[in-house]
DNA sequence: ACATTTCCATACTGGCCGGTATGGTTCGCG
DNA sequence: CGCGAACCATACCGGCCAGTATGGAAATGT
């Protein structure tokens, strides 16, 4: 077997995410697809039955990079509390600042719409993520860093918030500029319960008439 | 000039609309849409120009018919509070509980990615939708058949509420079934600060564990 | 009465792209 | 060293569908 490249289908997935993410997933061919990766379609077949399983692939890649990203990211830190707040700024990067990323979550709602197997996989990703951060939310209650009375509510609260934020940017992209992360990150871990007034202060309005911040005060 | 039928716009549109809901746009051929209508293809090329202006027309179509089904509505009752009610619940029905219409928006959304006319039409039609309801709580209020000291900020968190029931509804259908029509509607109702309790007593669990209500108690 | 415009049907084209068939190269294995 | 399997490139097919070209019938103008 001619082993010139173990990592194929990973190099392949990076490619059609990449691609999908940013021309969309129907406006994407194999060909295009193999192309980035420096190959050609014959391969991306030999590798893949379909273009639904490359799609699949995609996802699985998007999800299992998400979660290396995300522990990487609070692996070099012990404090709770900071590991919270850099996986949530993190998140804010990846989920909502990347407008790519965006359009990419928007094609898989589009799909899964018509494709149980897309649908499950995303709740199943959503459900990792919750637990992720039900984890995190304990331990900075368990160190006394927070006052959570029920953290799979708080997190739950938090996750909608993005997913309201991530679906009202696509109507006001500003909302989503570089510029806001802090507040963004701010207002996630108000929510959390972090800051003294709990989820109910830190409603992000959708559609509201933008005035420069996304938090109704 | 041969007359035959000067609403046949009309008719193209109406049949796109039908078709876009059920199969979604991408899924649907402009000869499947002349079909529908009765007509040909060439009838469809001679009333619009391309697919996207189809696509447009289908969205003015819904939107205008959305303004048209409410004022029906209301256009009977003259208690303000009734109006506001019967208002809501006709909207849960058109934009909630029937499938079709979420595979509609869903579409849209994703075509307003990367389509401007797509994006602003949308816009357009979610701002009159906006004001509409904030007229009637306005009279209810004038009434004195309800207490909200910002119509507004209220209006919007009620029309929030309703995109993040939709988006949650895209993973969890069953929480968009008929026999939830009350209950969401009250849940709006209390959103809008007809309940004791003001919005932050309606929040709507998105993607959490159904327990078969929506409403956070 | 004839020409013209409106409105729609029929027939056709051409490109894109998912999928396949096949050939070639490299590696493992007996 | 040959044989077959793994891996990938090349070439090709065929269907779908947006868009066009053209023809024809009905209404209108004059």
């Amino acid at each position: 077997m001619a082993r010139t490249s173990p990592q194929m289908p990973v190099r392949l997935a990076q490619s059609a995410f990449a691609l999908f993410s940013r021309r969309g997933i129907a406006n994407v061919s194999l060909d295009q697809v193999a192309s980035h990766a420096g190959v050609t379609k014959g391969c991306v077949y030999w590798h893949f039955q379909s273009k639904d399983e490359l799609i699949k692939a995609a996802c699985a890649h998007y999800y299992r990079d998400f979660h290396r990203r995300m522990n990487a990211e609070i692996a070099p830190v012990r404090d709770p509390l900071k590991r919270l707040e850099r996986a949530l700024r993190r998140s804010v990067r990846i989920c909502l600042l990347d407008a790519e990323n965006r359009v990419f979550t928007m094609d898989i709602w589009s799909l899964s719409l018509r494709d149980t197997e897309v649908r499950r996989g995303w709740q199943q990703f959503y459900d990792s993520v919750r637990e992720f951060y039900i984890g995190l939310v304990r331990a900075a209650v368990l160190s006394g860093q927070m006052e959570v009375d029920n953290p799979e509510r708080a997190v739950n609260l938090m996750l909608e918030a993005i997913e309201g934020i991530k679906l009202r940017a696509m109507f006001e992209p500003q909302i989503c500029s570089p510029a806001e992360e802090n507040e963004i990150v701010k207002s996630l871990l108000e929510i959390l319960g972090c800051g003294k007034r709990a989820a109910k202060a830190a409603r992000f309005g959708f559609n509201q008439q933008h005035t420069g911040e996304y938090r109704t005060p």
